[in-house]
DNA sequence: GCAAAAGTGTTCTTTCTACACCCATGC
DNA sequence: GCATGGGTGTAGAAAGAACACTTTTGC
């Protein structure tokens, strides 16, 4: 298990049976519900134990690297919302795990690929190894959290989407119903989304197509400002 | 090669030749600034490079075990404030970097210790090897935020400390001045301090001496909600 | 013309900000 | 008794919360 090693000086310090990997938390709204992606973690199925999706982290790859091509893997995606949440270490087991979590635009990608993983609900997981559950639950905390001082709830949607479709997105995600003209003011007043020329038929009065400022992503990104 | 397996067979996708870092932000309050430790880097001291204080991650230590043991070598401290700060990969070198930051009480540890490590002013560092220069102002802003919405400052002072002196740490970390009956308004409402019954005598009138509440400690950790 | 969702302002309440004087002690 | 820092309340401004009706389309 503990694999030797080339033997220049700073090698000899490196505690090289250490484990490292990234996990990712996906995040998607599906059937009107917040729901992460989840990989079968048993050997035997019938045990049903689950896991958050990860990778080992390649010699080649840096860490976001990593967390991306985990969502190229698991579900097809490319540019999503994309954070670090944590770093978690396990002494006993020499594991250190650093933890992304991400936010997948929904019903772009299908519910299930070839990978055997499922989407959940976030509120009723199944039972996760480790101290998964417990990542997910602050992940959640985390993302809530964001949502009430950034505008990133966006990224939850396709490129081109309705005022009313993103404060139901904020609904979902805080659990809470919000009301639509005090919404709509402070959504706008935050200056990362404007309106395009184009609308969305449906049942009733059409609604104006919005989209999230380009310009202004970096600006969500640079407000990584909490733990 | 990248798919994510359980128990015995993740063993075999080991990359072994990462190597895992812990450094540790030493903030602290000397001589009215708020300064940081800093190690010399240079093999060469002509060179006058500098780095974060840190360690390579023994084996049988957590990330938070070694981030302390940090603060317990470099500067004799047990039981500062201590949060993870940002986990940084360094592709290139195979490298990477768990980075925590520290408050520690003023004048509690004398200026310097055997270790050749030194106090800077934060905002007048030495020039820093790789981008650990980013990594400090990073941590500044988290740090300065966090004071914001929160009443950690008092991390920064002995275990007792008059409202003025925990005003002035707020001022100085956040550079710029405070209304005092403000001030002392909102850090009593947040509910993390309290009165003792002792005073301090000085010039003047003597000033109340106060104390977090031991049982909020653990509120003010679980805000550890931005990223 | 009616069902269904979109869109739009105002009032009240709460929170934040600015500001000045008396108090207790040491010397 | 005076110099020094400690301690206290209030009024105006800004921000946030609560609330109901008109508009546009498809059928």
């Amino acid at each position: 298990m503990s694999d030797l090693l080339p033997g220049n000086q700073i090698v000899k310090l490196v505690a090289c049976d250490i484990k490292l990997e990234v996990r990712v938390i996906l995040f998607s709204l599906r059937d009107r519900q917040l729901q992460v992606l989840l990989a079968p973690a048993g050997e035997n199925q019938a045990m049903d134990l689950w896991q958050l999706p990860g990778n080992l982290v390649d010699r080649f790859c840096s860490l976001e690297e990593t967390a991306s091509m985990c969502l190229v893997e698991y579900i097809g995606c490319r540019e999503a919302y994309l954070e670090q949440l944590y770093t978690y270490g396990y002494a006993g087991e020499q594991l250190v795990s650093v933890v992304y979590y991400a936010l997948i635009p929904g019903d772009i990608y299908p519910n299930k690929k070839h990978t055997p993983s499922q989407w959940f609900p976030v509120d009723t997981p199944p039972v996760l190894i480790s101290n998964h559950a417990e990542i997910l639950q602050y992940a959640l905390r985390r993302l809530r959290y964001k949502l009430e001082y950034t505008a990133v709830g966006f990224e939850l949607l396709p490129d081109h989407f309705t005022l009313s479709e993103l404060q139901s997105t904020y609904e979902i995600v805080l659990g809470e119903k919000l009301d639509k003209r005090n919404f709509r003011r402070r959504i706008l007043k935050a200056d990362v989304i404007e309106p395009t020329p184009h609308q969305r038929c449906g049942e009733g009065r059409p609604a104006r197509l919005f989209r999230y400022r380009p310009d202004a992503v970096a600006e969500v990104k640079a407000r990584r400002l909490f733990p």
